[in-house]
RNA sequence: GUGCCCGUAGCUCAAUUGGAUAGAGCAUCUGACUACGGAUCAGAAGGUUGUAGGUUCAACUCCUACCGGGCACACCA
C-alpha cells in the first residue's frame, strides 16, 4: 500500500521557503521564510487560483516599488526555482494577477491528495496542528433556577456546547460549567410566590381558609409555578416559607437538566453560589481586595475602585443592609476560576448583561489576573418567526417561549442548527415553520440530506460489491471543476475549524458545511457516480466517501446527528 | 444625556479580520426527471456597502462627524 500523501508537510511551508528565496534573488533581503508563511491565503475567488500571497506589497510599500513589476521578476525567480524544490510537481501554474498577487494553482494530483489525507486521518481529519492546547473554563445558560429555560438560554445553550465542541477537537481541555444562583433574593421571591400558589391551592380545599390577595407584582408569574405548588400540596399542604423556596428551586433545576439533557447539552459541574458562599469564599475574596487597597467605605457601603481598571464608575460591593450585591460571589466564582488553574475563561451571557463586563474584568485585575483570560462572549436576542409572522414573546405576566417548546416544535437537530446559523452577536431571527420543513430550503435538511444521499449511493455500490473501492491511482480522473470545487473545499475543513476556534464562533462551521454540501449536490446532479467505468465509479466514491467523513466530522462540532436515511 | 453593538440586493445574511470585479440563500422570472434519493440542479435579474470627509498601493472593514435602529447605564439579579 502507498503511504497517503497527506504525509507530507503542508504545501505553505515549501513555497513560502521558495518565496523567501525569490524574494532574496531578486534584491530584497529581510524576506523570511516565517513573514512569507503568514501572507499565504486561499483566494476568495476560485478563479484566483489555490493559493495568494500578498508579500509583495508589504515589502513594495517599504521600498517605495511599484508592487506589479516587483511581482512579475518575483513570480519569474519562483518559476525556475519550482522544478528543483519540494513543490514540484504538486504547483501547476505560478501567475502575477490584479495589482500583484501572485497566485498559485495546484496539480489536479495535488488537489485530489486530500482524499488520502482524509481516509488516514478518519474522525481527526481537519484538526489543526499548531494550535496550542489551553486549559479552558467555558460557562454558559447559568439561568437562575426560577422559572423554566427559554428560546435565549437556548440560544447560550447550542453557543455554549457547539464552542466547546470546536475547542476541544482543536486540542483544548475545556470544563462546561453551570453557575447555579440558587441563593439570594430572586430564590427568596420564587419562595414567595410559590407560598403564594399553595395558599390559593390550599383554599380550593378548605374554602373557610381567608382569601388569597391579588398576585403582587414583583412575583414570578408563570403558571409552572401553580403546577409545582400542586405537587407540594400533595407532598406537605402546610409546607412552610422555607421549604417552599427549597422545593420550587430544586424542581425547577430538575426540569432546567432534563431540558438540557434533552437538547444534546451536558456539564461537566454544577457550580452552586448558596455552596460558594458558604465556602467562606467570598469573604476571602472581600479581604484580599481590602489587603490590595481595591476597596473603600462610602455612605456604609464597601466600593470596589474598578474606575482604576477601565469601569466608567465604582461598583458596591457590599451594600449598608450589610448583604452583598450580585457582583461580589460572582468576583469570587471568578477569582476561583483563575484559582483552579483555568487559562482562559468564557462566559456566554444575554444582552441585558452588556454592562457588566468591563466590572467582571475590573474585579479580577484587581485581584492581580491578567482581564483578557475573561471572554464575555454577549449572545444577542431571538426574535420568533412562524414564516412571515412574529411570535410574540414577554416576559410580562410569566408568559414567554421556553426551550421546551422549540425542542416539542422542531426538535433538537433543527432547534440547535437555527441557534448557530448566525454570529452570536448579531440577533437571530428564528423562522419555526422554516425549521419544521423538509424541503432544500431549509438548510439542516440540505446539509443532512448530502449525508444521507451519499449513503445511499455507497449502498447501490455494495449492492454488488463486497468493498468500497480505495485507489489512489485513480485520483486523476477527478479533474473536472465541479469535483475540483468539491475537493478544494474538504481542504479547507480544517481552515475553516481552527477559525470558528480562534474567533469562537462556531458559525463558520455552519457556512462551510452548507457550502459542502452545495458542492456536493451540484457534482451529484451532473455525474453518476456508480458506472461500467471501473476506475471511474472507484475515483467518484472516493471522493463521496471524503465528503461524508468531513459532513460528519463538522455536524459532530455542532452537535446535529448525522443520519444515513431521512 | 453618556457608553457599547448594528446599518451591505426586495427579505435573511456572508465577505478568510486591510486585499483582487462586494458573494450566497429566499422571493421573482426562465429552464432540467426513461436517473445511484428531483428532499436535487442550471440560468437570468437584483448594489453609490446609511451620509459626508479622512488615513494608503488597496477600505464593507481603520479614524472623525452626522443620520437611523437596538441595548446598557441600581446599595436589582
Amino acid at each position: 500500500m502507498t503511504k497517503g500523501s497527506g504525509a507530507r508537510r503542508p504545501i505553505q511551508e515549501d513555497l513560502s521557503e521558495l518565496l523567501a528565496e525569490a524574494m532574496r534573488l531578486s534584491g530584497q533581503p529581510a524576506a523570511s521564510a516565517s513573514a512569507a508563511r503568514g501572507t499565504f491565503e486561499v483566494p476568495r475567488e476560485e478563479k484566483f487560483g489555490d493559493l495568494s500571497t500578498n508579500f509583495v506589497f508589504r515589502v513594495a510599500k517599504e521600498n517605495k516599488k511599484a508592487p506589479r513589476p516587483m511581482a512579475e521578476e518575483v513570480a519569474g525567480k519562483l518559476r525556475g526555482l519550482l522544478a528543483a524544490s519540494a513543490a514540484a510537481g504538486r504547483v501547476e501554474k505560478i501567475a502575477v494577477e490584479g495589482p500583484g498577487f501572485i497566485n498559485f494553482y495546484f496539480t489536479a494530483q495535488e488537489t485530489a491528495s486530500v482524499l488520502d489525507a482524509i481516509r488516514s486521518a478518519g474522525a481527526d481529519y481537519g484538526r489543526p496542528k499548531d494550535v496550542k492546547p489551553k486549559k479552558i473554563l467555558l460557562e454558559f445558560v447559568s439561568a437562575n433556577p426560577t422559572g423554566p429555560l427559554t428560546v435565549a438560554h437556548g440560544r447560550q445553550a447550542a453557543l455554549g456546547d457547539s464552542l466547546a465542541r470546536v475547542l476541544q477537537f482543536c486540542g483544548h481541555q475545556v470544563t462546561r460549567e453551570y453557575y447555579n444562583n440558587d441563593e439570594g433574593v430572586q430564590i427568596t421571591t420564587l419562595g414567595l410566590s410559590t407560598q403564594y400558589r399553595l395558599n390559593a391551592i390550599r383554599r380550593e380545599h378548605d374554602p373557610k381558609l381567608p382569601e388569597n390577595p391579588p398576585i403582587p407584582e414583583n412575583y414570578y408569574q408563570g403558571d409552572y409555578l401553580i403546577e409545582i405548588a400542586g405537587e407540594l400540596y400533595a407532598k406537605n399542604p402546610n409546607a412552610g416559607l422555607d421549604e417552599c423556596r427549597l422545593f420550587a428551586r430544586d424542581s425547577i433545576m430538575a426540569g432546567i437538566k432534563k431540558d438540557l439533557a434533552d437538547f444534546g447539552v451536558h456539564f461537566d459541574n454544577f457550580y452552586s453560589q448558596e455552596a460558594l458562599g458558604k465556602s467562606g469564599k467570598v469573604e476571602k475574596t472581600l479581604e484580599e481586595l481590602k489587603r490590595l487597597g481595591k476597596v473603600y467605605e462610602s455612605e456604609g457601603a464597601v466600593w470596589l475602585k474598578s474606575t482604576d481598571f477601565g469601569d466608567d464608575k465604582d461598583r458596591v460591593l457590599v451594600k449598608s443592609d450589610k448583604n452583598y450585591t450580585y457582583l461580589t460571589p460572582d468576583i469570587a466564582y471568578h477569582h476561583e476560576k483563575f484559582l483552579r488553574g483555568f487559562e482562559m475563561m468564557i462566559d456566554i451571557l444575554g444582552p441585558d448583561h452588556h454592562g457588566y463586563i468591563a466590572r467582571l474584568k475590573a474585579s479580577q485585575q484587581a485581584l492581580g489576573h491578567d482581564p483578557d483570560a475573561v471572554n464575555v462572549l454577549i449572545a444577542q436576542l431571538v426574535t420568533l418567526y412562524e414564516g412571515e409572522k412574529q411570535v410574540r414573546m414577554s416576559t410580562r405576566a410569566g408568559e414567554f417561549v421556553t426551550l421546551r417548546e422549540i425542542l416539542d416544535e422542531v426538535g433538537k437537530d433543527a432547534g440547535r442548527f437555527f441557534f448557530l446559523m448566525r454570529k452570536f452577536d448579531a440577533h437571530l431571527d428564528f423562522d419555526l415553520a422554516l425549521a419544521k420543513t423538509q424541503t432544500p430550503d431549509n438548510p439542516i435538511f440540505y446539509i443532512q440530506y448530502a449525508h444521507a444521499r451519499i449513503e445511499s449511493v455507497k449502498n447501490v455500490f455494495l449492492e454488488k460489491n463486497r468493498e468500497l473501492p480505495w485507489d489512489p491511482a485513480v485520483l486523476d480522473r477527478l479533474s473536472g471543476p465541479l469535483e475540483t470545487r468539491v475537493l478544494r473545499l474538504l481542504g479547507q475543513y480544517g481552515d475553516n475549524v481552527q477559525a470558528a476556534e480562534r474567533t469562537l464562533e462556531p458559525y463558520r462551521v455552519v457556512a462551510y458545511l452548507m457550502e459542502l454540501a452545495g458542492a456536493f449536490h451540484r457534482f451529484y446532479a451532473e455525474n453518476r457516480v456508480v458506472t461500467e467505468d471501473a476506475p471511474l465509479t472507484a475515483a467518484r466514491l472516493m471522493l463521496l466517501t471524503s465528503v461524508q467523513t468531513v459532513l460528519r466530522s463538522g455536524l459532530g462540532l455542532l452537535g446535529v446527528s448525522a443520519p444515513l436515511k431521512m
